[in-house]
DNA sequence: TGTACATCAGTGAACGCGCGTTCACTGATGTAC
DNA sequence: TGTACATCAGTGAACGCGCGTTCACTGATGTAC
């Protein structure tokens, strides 16, 4: 069924494995349903063949993780370009973050889970794939708070806005059966309470 | 090593696995930690003595999940009482439930993840074990708006409240590099952002 | 008071499964001569 | 232009492990007579 990559381009299984990650966790439940094996499975390939491009499942998915937060990113940056006015645009990022986390709700929760294991040992140095993200909010949040003449630290307010939108998709996603108020309802008060007046 | 329990006290095993459970919940990394062969094993009994209480792990997660939310709800409540005024009480509950997770960040963690199946097949009508928690929530917030003359949705605050300390308490423990500011002032200005003035 | 028996609290042994990982191997293809 | 050979992209077969789950069993103990 699937033939094998010609001389010289043998790095290609590389990028179809890192497709074929990001295809299992739209789907996967829970944290074994990734599995090295599950992976060269859903790539055609056998088991080992694996070790020929990563050492570890953790490096694989540490390539998943730059992907998607570079998508995550671009779909915040797009949907804050087409906003008038700081605060709007930053509400219109936080919209599009939680969008994000509500179309790929497998893939979002692998840049945060817990076992997002960034912070593998000896990869101390590595950058965080989710850092530009959040200069992305921070920035935003400062011209916010610049317009409404408050003074408060965008830094902190960033964070606030990371972790408070974090919650809420991940909340949201575990809780189906709470009564939630509606998803912009919820992010609109979020971003007005932490930049508004 | 162990010695059965005397005739009509079996379901003494019941509160052993259920204690087994969470003490491995204070050490698992990861989801797989917790398997019915990990907690028999942890309680020093064989496998197949689990099926004489419970029927799966979802069942004993259940049973966890009551003793956890009983217990975090009465650390905010002990805190709230002992806190000066609404705002204050709000604050205090706030911490306490903050502290709480990081305290037992394996045990919170197992209170809301997304494998937490409290929406288990056929268990529609099963108590969420976390009502009362928010409800208490509900209630300290509508007492500090009401101190503070606003007219917002308590319920709208209360749930705002709620993913916000989730995602921070969350994502302070997955990204333990990140720079994050003290967790009691971004405790206090979320509690600030959401009943303040 | 003694004894037969039902019940209860578990265990012994085994099953098939998917997993990560290793080792030796295959066969196509580009390249040096 | 032809050929020997090194390299490359992968595979075949197997390992030991922990898992959930089933079935038949054991042995202590309370109870009915």
């Amino acid at each position: 069924m699937r033939s094998r990559h010609r001389r010289g381009e043998g790095s290609l299984l590389r990028d179809e494995l890192i497709e074929a990650a990001r295809r299992l966790l739209s789907t996967a439940e829970r944290e074994g349903d990734l599995s090295i094996r599950a992976v060269t499975r859903a790539a055609g390939v056998a088991p080992q063949s694996f070790y020929l491009q990563f050492r570890s499942l953790d490096e694989l998915l540490y390539a998943v993780y730059a992907i998607e937060f570079g998508r995550l990113r671009a779909a915040m940056e797009s949907a804050a370009g087409r906003a008038a006015g700081p605060e709007a645009r930053l509400l219109a990022a936080c919209l599009a973050y939680c969008g994000y986390a509500e179309e790929h709700p497998g893939r979002y929760r692998a840049l945060t889970e817990v076992r997002g294991r960034v912070h593998h040992p000896g990869w101390e140095n590595r950058d965080l794939p989710g850092a530009p993200t959040f200069q992305l909010i921070q920035d935003l949040a400062a011209a916010a708070l610049d317009a409404s003449g408050l003074s408060a630290d965008p830094f902190l307010v960033a964070a606030i806005l990371w972790v408070s939108l974090h919650g809420l998709v991940i909340l949201r996603a575990s809780r189906p059966a709470f009564p939630w108020p509606p998803l912009e309802t919820m992010t609109a008060a979020i971003v007005e309470h932490a930049v508004g007046r």
